[in-house]
DNA sequence: GCTATTAGTTCGCGACACGAACTAATAGGT
DNA sequence: ACCTATTAGTTCGTGTCGCGAACTAATAGC
């Protein structure tokens, strides 16, 4: 049971019922298509009638197209209905630090057309060379009719002014990436956070279980990212702070991080330190105590990856300490907010038959819990960061009505 | 914006809009009486028709009064709305390790009667001897009509089931507190959590800044306990388990905790913590380093509370030594869930002026946020355990209607 | 071609919010 | 004492909406 916000709330008009019921009606064909208006009142508890009248709208305002009849048994064969997915196109763009992808989506968050540009130094650059291409992107494809951008960072965004306040990896500070993109291309723009982006790509597009209420998505790579759905709903904090897991000590006063605290989660557990627990390794065997390393050697988190598909075990030793504190960083996750599924997301899970068992161990022996959380790495050919943004902009036609 | 859970989602029908408008009206009334019709047509932004159809609704069902008439510089006066606190009378339970207290409060959360008995050791003992106590207090006041009863507990109760799953505290563990205690008065009964009590208490009748969003309530007494609400909204996760950030590990292989496992946050600041700080040194400087303790000298945390109110350094030093730890657990919750505002509960919150720097301090070196999130001790008069098990009943009047 | 069955539509009804027009009440000016 | 401006609150006609009964459409089996 939620709270009236007596600062910001929606009053109900006579059109209230029709907006809460055609977005159920929508969500139900989006979910279960083909389906025929019969099977949509039976699921939905609204009366044949009702389903007609707004069948006809959404067929009307091109969400929904009719299609082939199905069959029965018995009886009048129903006319099934389908979500236009052709309806919108949506520019979804990743930005990373070395690469940024922008892509054309159309509502099943499928991509039509994709591409990677470097990223750029300063963000002002980085407009200046990502509008044109975001214009060819929509000119390659004239048929369909993009009605909205949404962009992933790895950074945050003040929750009221939509300012980017800082993005490290990217060297990128108070910038309002949205008024800019928003002028450059003509279109609506929606930013968010890289971690906060995933963890919506897996509610609204992940293959979990039905009716799953609580998700928290962790984003593996040179940080920790974490993002929080809790009651089916984005946790954003107060400014849009929230998530910042990666930086919560889970070694008092250990190694410095360059937040500036000591002993941060993502200090042990992301790729940069698996790289540093190879060298760690590799330097003592080869250069014995006098802790000189050979030079030009350290290897990318990529050539660990390599290194651990191919039997090293030094490499197998440096992901299985970063999986171990991941592990323990996840079951703070996991004894806290007792989510139904962690979904993992980074590069890391590409072995996932080395870690899987390490992480559940970890879990387990540090976390309090009956939740029965499940702990599952995310598909990377999902491109979870990317389809994030698409998830942003449909929020607004297929996300739960704003009342009361 | 929310996602629509297909699995469990109510559509809207005639009466919809009014439910909503309704409850808007409702809360505006609670939150800004006495209140004219024409006021509450201006605040939510309704006709001033539709406002008099509500009230007349609201008066008609005793939920609101008409009272005095107001002023106004110029024209006809208006005349008032009020709540009616009389309407209907919940009993509140807080069970404690050592006491249970029931109450009786009107609608304002405000108790007219109250009382405490001992925990018993056994739940089928305690509801033996809480039902005709419960009886007797309604009674005692035969012009209130009691519509239902809320439970505070220091355990965890199952989501699905509203079994007592366990309570480490009280030595109870699977046992169905609900149907026992709906058997025994005739009553509807909601269960919770201590710490999520608190947080309802907290968000439904705090002194906080309007427009809180996000809260965190941490209970710290022989336990840590942390309740979450999230976009105005509780988070109970996936079981009812959400909130146990007080096993999460915050010395990596640390003491071992009750829960079996080592480090928990809650071995190094709880009240029991305080204590052992204490003995610790006071043995330490009594005995000498051959470790033997003066038997039967174990102070109790109130003893301790007194010393350092009487000026005890060795006193103050253990307790500040607790509030450090206690800051360095927020400073998660701070990073982690960038709430507006964090609550603190428990007897520790009277030495404030003693620890509440500390634990500012300790936050503030050890987090990693923009969310300017304040840290406020509860104000233990207000009886928050209690308190929240009224909020428990009176959401199904005053939350937020379940729609779509 | 009849019957049972299922899909989908039509239409009258009641609930609801809107908004314009109306009544009620009051202070201040003349 | 009366008029005017102003504010509070009510009345009523209109349009939107979902309900549910009655109706039409289509199909398989006999």
């Amino acid at each position: 049971m939620r709270k009236i916000d007596l600062t910001s709330f929606q009053v109900a008009t006579s059109e209230t019922a029709r907006d809460i019921n055609r977005r159920i009606v929508l969500n139900l064909i989006r979910s279960q298509q083909p389906i025929s208006r019969a099977d949509l009142a039976r699921n939905s508890g609204l009366q044949r009638s009702t389903v007609s009248v707004i069948a006809e709208q959404l067929i009307a305002e091109r969400w929904v197209t009719e299609g082939a009849n199905g069959h029965t048994a018995r009886g009048r064969r129903p006319r099934f209905l389908h979500l236009n997915k052709e309806r919108v196109g949506i520019i979804g763009i990743n930005i990373r630090p070395a690469t940024t992808t922008i892509a054309l989506a159309d509502l099943d968050a499928h991509f039509v057309a994709q591409e990677s540009l470097p990223t750029a130094g300063t963000p002002q650059q980085f407009i200046a060379e990502l509008v044109p291409r975001i214009r060819k992107l929509i000119k390659m494809r004239p048929e369909i009719a993009c009605e909205g951008i949404g962009v992933s960072l790895p950074g945050r965004v003040d929750l009221a002014s939509q300012r980017l306040v800082f993005a490290p990896n990217l060297g990128w500070s108070d910038f309002d990436l949205k008024t800019a993109l928003e002028k450059g291309t003509g279109m609506s723009v929606a930013l968010e956070n890289a971690a906060n982006s995933c963890a919506l790509a897996e509610i609204w597009f992940g293959r979990h279980a039905h009716g799953v209420r609580n998700l928290v998505a962790v984003t593996v790579s040179e940080g920790i990212g974490v993002g929080m759905i809790l009651n089916h709903q984005l946790v954003q904090g107060a400014t849009g702070m929230a998530g910042e897991f990666g930086h919560t000590a889970i070694v008092p006063d250990g190694l410095e991080c360059r937040c500036g605290n000591r002993g941060c989660w993502e200090v042990y557990a992301s790729n940069s330190a698996a790289v540093r627990y190879y060298v760690e390794a590799a330097s003592t065997v080869r250069t014995g105590r006098n802790g000189v390393r050979p030079a030009g050697q350290v290897p990318t988190f990529d050539d660990l990856m390599r290194l651990t598909e191919q039997g090293d075990p030094k490499a197998e030793v440096a992901i299985r300490q970063m999986a171990d504190y991941l592990g323990r960083g996840i079951a703070v996750l996991v004894t806290g907010l007792a989510p139904d599924v962690i979904v993992v997301i980074g590069e890391i899970t590409r072995a996932w038959k080395h870690i899987g068992s390490v992480i559940a161990e970890a879990v387990k022996r540090h976390s309090y819990t009956r939740a029965g959380t499940r702990i599952v790495p995310a598909d990377p050919l999902s491109q979870p960061r990317l389809r994030g943004t698409i998830a942003l902009v449909l929020q607004k036609h297929f996300g739960a009505p704003s009342v009361a």
